[in-house]
DNA sequence: CAATTACAGTAACAAAGGACACAAACTTAT
DNA sequence: ATAAGTTTGTGTCCTTTGTTACTGTAATTG
């Protein structure tokens, strides 16, 4: 665990914040696919990815689905921490979208840290920023961008943290995540399709120039 | 300026953070509809509202708008604080929607404060926190409701910020920030008097009972 | 291997929202 | 008071997206 932590962190956490995370951090590996935190659940511990890829979504009263945004590796959850910090329960849930590998942190160390290593601090806000951004982002494309524009690039984010040319879901899945339907999908795929940006398949859409 | 920083934050800052705050922040008054943060500009200062509303924006590259959420008493902006610590240019734009009295931080203090102050270091934190819930509050808005819903949730809020059941804009600028159009707004509005919810008029709408 | 289920393609239609055009009412400046 | 500009109301048409229904075909299961 030291050296994962080392070869994530090493450039910006001091030396005895990685000894400390290392004595009380627990790390964890956790197959794609699983749900690791969910709407309404309390929050104990605070993840710090060392490998793999989450993704965070939101949903409505409905049980409508909205994908907002990727954690990749050296990031974490900062909705996740804000909850930690005003003991509310979680706003979203997470799943990991790859095998992944996680350090679970003890919610209350986070504070210790906070006062005692700038590293911990620096890292902690430039996550709250990140996460900020990312959200901006989702909103944006939410708000100003049709369908096949937000479908191109959530087909190109998802080969991106995946590392995989080839987008292995069905329309399906990818309706929930862009909070559309089966069919609409279908339709731009389609159409993507007939523009030789992409080629597909049964359960999956190898990408050839997005 | 003392008295005003006590009653807004008297009870979550020790008093010698507030005698700090005193000592180098600098208070100004703004009338409304001033731009106090503009998209790419540098943020120098950090904003403590101590009275009146802000409403924060974003504008893609076409120029179109999207209101964000409100400011409020006692709030800050997270985005602009990132934005410091980033040392990255502005990723919105900040109108004051009413008078407002503001007490500017130089961005420096901020870090300084935040090794040497609980109190600050939670007021942070929770900035955050509220910051994030608010642009997951956009973000619900925007994927899960249509716009008849969204134009009650925006009369309803800035009713409340202005403290006042009587929204003195026209149908342009409500669509402005609702990222629409005129027509739309005027037809939706309509719609709400037939209703009997509101009472249109001539650059103002009488809220009866939304 | 037959039956069932999951996935994808497509047509037809509906609804929400946006674009354009124009008229009426009101405000402001000259 | 007249002219010009601003604000609002409304009709028509178009585009985007959502819905329903039905088909074919691949995969899985008994």
């Amino acid at each position: 665990m030291r050296e994962e932590l080392l070869s994530t962190f090493g450039t910006q956490f001091e030396q005895p914040l990685i000894d400390e995370i290392v004595a009380v951090g627990k790390l964890v590996e956790v197959p794609a696919g699983e749900t690791i935190m969910d709407i309404g659940n309390y929050v104990r511990f605070m993840p710090l990815l060392l490998s793999g890829a989450i993704k965070v979504l939101r949903e409505d009263d409905e049980g409508d689905e909205l994908l907002l945004y990727y954690l990749e590796q050296g990031e974490t959850c900062s909705v996740t921490m804000a909850c930690c910090m005003g003991q509310t329960k979680s706003e979203i849930r997470a799943i990991t979208e790859t095998e992944t590998k996680i350090v679970m942190v003890p919610v209350p160390k986070m504070e210790e840290w906070m006062a005692k290593y700038k590293g911990w601090r620096n890292y902690v806000f430039e996550s709250y920023h990140n996460r900020l951004n990312e959200l901006l982002n989702t909103v944006d494309s939410i708000a100003f961008k049709n369908l096949d524009q937000r479908l191109v690039a959530y087909l190109k984010k998802k080969a991106q943290v995946t590392n995989d040319d080839c987008i292995r879901n069905t329309h399906q899945e990818i309706a929930y995540d862009l909070h559309t339907s089966r069919v609409v999908i279908s339709r731009l795929l389609k159409k993507l399709e007939k523009m030789k940006k992409l080629v597909l398949h049964r359960n999956h859409i190898q990408i050839v120039d997005l």
